[in-house]
DNA sequence: ATGGCCCCACTTTGGGGA
């Protein structure tokens, strides 16, 4: 183990569509945990068996044809958690948390995959607040453990305008919406850092285009992708990078890995 | 963020995404 640990979220856009781009970015970029969303896979049919030659553990929580989210870990995963607590009828497949021990103690990390909540107006908005809800409260459950904790995933929440190519175009739509940006806040209340804003006040980073109107080459992205910090992980943050190269590659994921880089010293 | 896409499924049409 280096005297780093590097943690990313990628939002990969089906498995099986991306299994090649996925290695590829896991071979180059060797992340010690990777949370993978949207694998749009039952647990049987992923395919752990490329990730796990590249040297990687696999704990999936996946259902058939969306949705889904993955861990994937060079150490074995701890007390791994299916589901977000705080509704027992919910059965989209969208959070999945474990522990893992590091030189320095142990990491808790999740995958969690937010819902859309787009169109405005139907049931799929206050889906998504309802979700942001219990995310608050689970989340203030794990902060009481004073930890190192990231919660790593596609928030699929714009934060503020500078996150936005085009912030005007995402007035009526649900990832920008004030009720949404005020979850995000609240989470930030909790104690959570965005670790990207702890780094750089930069415009202009984003880590989603959308695949139609040239989205990509027009730069016309959004920052939708986040890793939040407990106080005891923001401490060892050295740097976030976001892997906006594998965007440009054949058969890309919408989304690009943003990767947290913490130190392990004591 | 619409002119232009992409993935998935009991596939050739519709649901879902962002």
């Amino acid at each position: 183990m280096s005297a780093t640990l590097e943690i990313a979220t990628f939002n990969i856009n089906g498995v099986k569509a991306r299994l090649e781009a996925a290695c590829d970015w896991l071979k180059e970029a060797a992340p010690d945990i990777a949370c993978f969303q949207e694998i749009k896979s039952v647990d049987e049919a992923f395919p752990r068996e490329p990730f796990e030659a590249l040297g990687y553990h696999v704990e999936t929580h996946g259902q058939k044809g969306f949705n889904g989210v993955a861990l994937l870990s060079k150490m074995p995963p701890e007390d791994v958690r299916r589901r977000l607590p705080g509704d027992e009828a919910d059965e989209q497949a969208r959070y999945i948390e474990a522990v893992y021990s590091v030189p320095s103690g142990v990491f808790r990390v999740a995958s969690l995959y937010l819902p859309n909540g787009n169109p405005l107006g139907t049931e799929k908005f206050p889906y998504k607040l309802a979700w942001l809800d219990r995310l608050e409260a689970h989340a203030a459950d794990l902060m009481a453990l004073e930890e190192p904790l990231v919660l790593a995933g596609d928030y699929n929440i714009i934060p503020e305008p500078r996150d936005a190519k085009r912030p005007e175009a995402w007035t009526q739509d649900a990832l920008f919406q004030p009720e949404s940006r005020a979850a995000f806040r609240r989470l930030e209340a909790l104690g959570l850092t965005d670790a990207l804003r702890s780094v750089t006040d930069a415009e202009g980073l984003y880590s989603f285009w959308d695949y139609q109107a040239g989205a990509f080459q027009k730069d016309n992205g959004i920052r939708i992708d986040h890793l939040m910090l407990s106080p005891e992980a923001a401490d060892r943050l050295q740097t976030v990078r976001i892997d906006k190269h594998v965007r440009g590659r054949e058969k890309p994921s919408d989304h690009v890995p943003v990767v947290g880089v913490f130190s392990l010293e004591s």
